[in-house]
DNA sequence: GGACACATGTAAATGGTTACATGATTTT
DNA sequence: AAAATCATGTAACCATTTACATGTGTCC
């Protein structure tokens, strides 16, 4: 998987290891996240596959590392993604844990809940001022929609999770789950 | 991670490694998946903790290994519940892969986009099913809430996905996504 | 008697994380 | 001159999948 991630962020812009780490932060850590440890080992492996190439660029004692993608790495990430999405490619480690709430006695479980609600709350807040500022920027409208996109999924993902916690905190009837407006 | 849902599925009832496998899969598969070759080996090393014990029935030329979850082993599992849940245990593959769809051509975009849509609704399909057996065997209104209602935000999350896939696929405005009826 | 679900396990490979080690450059 | 960030890498460890190996019980 990670091998995809980097070459999909190599088909952008030519990019160094530790540069990798931060767009994968800040654009999909919604969704992934990547550790040095696994960054440049996974660089060196797809070198030696002649999927990526490295430049150096020396100026003063530091060397910079800087990797792009080859021809062979462009056709490798094109079948990649013209492969259907395959599901139970998911992991969600919040929902697992309310799965088993039950246990834990009402107090605990509340408290569990709204400091999670809490915490989704703040991080919906920064990805609505993140979508502001990229939508004053006019960005999204042409050769980045679906990039663009998942930052609104993001945000979706988001609210849902809190009406779902908010909910189930209060113990609502689970069928008005489901019972949303006319849209 | 396994071992505490080994451990939470043993708080339920006793079970074989068998049996785990099967109520992985049928309860938490949306969130969560597991192997036998990563089940054995867990079971084996909670017994060594001895945080579940064995108890081995013979009947006939067979012998079925019935795992029960130990006092210390409900200890940890409590604590394990009454922890904050800690943000960034998510891996959505589904979304990742479509962060860099703009690098496809139209035509094997929208059919990438279509085969996903109708594997979801399939799968939607299956949880709604689940849902009106469920719902008329009056499950979810006493000690089962929280894991009941799992299902319900399988049923909103797919929904979700269905909705941003469809809008994505038809390139409507992205800041339409975020507009929902008045509830 | 063949297919299928039940049932348990192991070995090798995969795909990472965590912690450590090191040092340059920029900002305060 | 200290702190933060930029920058690269390795080794040990960890969790887990995949593939293999083996056999039993049940249904048609």
């Amino acid at each position: 998987m990670l091998d995809n991630i980097i070459l999909g962020m190599l088909m952008k812009s030519e990019m160094s290891g530790y540069g990798l780490k931060k767009i994968i932060e800040h654009d999909i850590g919604a969704f992934y996240s990547a550790s040095f440890g696994s960054i440049y080992p996974a660089l060196e492996r797809l070198k030696r596959q002649n999927y990526v190439k490295l430049t150096e660029i020396k100026n003063g004692a530091r060397v910079k590392k800087i990797y792009s993608i080859t021809q062979s790495g462009r056709a490798v990430f094109m079948s990649y993604l013209a492969e259907p999405i395959k599901m139970g490619g998911e992991r969600n480690e919040h929902i697992l844990k309310i799965y088993f709430l039950d246990f834990l006695p009402e107090k605990q479980r509340s408290l569990v809940l709204l400091e999670f609600i809490q915490k989704t709350k703040m991080y919906l807040g920064a990805l609505e001022q993140v979508e502001k500022m990229l939508d004053t920027a006019q960005m999204g409208n042409d050769g980045n929609y679906c990039e663009f996109s998942t930052l609104y999924y993001g945000i979706e993902a988001s609210r849902l999770t809190i009406r779902y916690c908010e909910h189930i905190r209060d113990r609502k009837p689970l069928k008005k789950l489901l019972e949303r407006g006319p849209f």
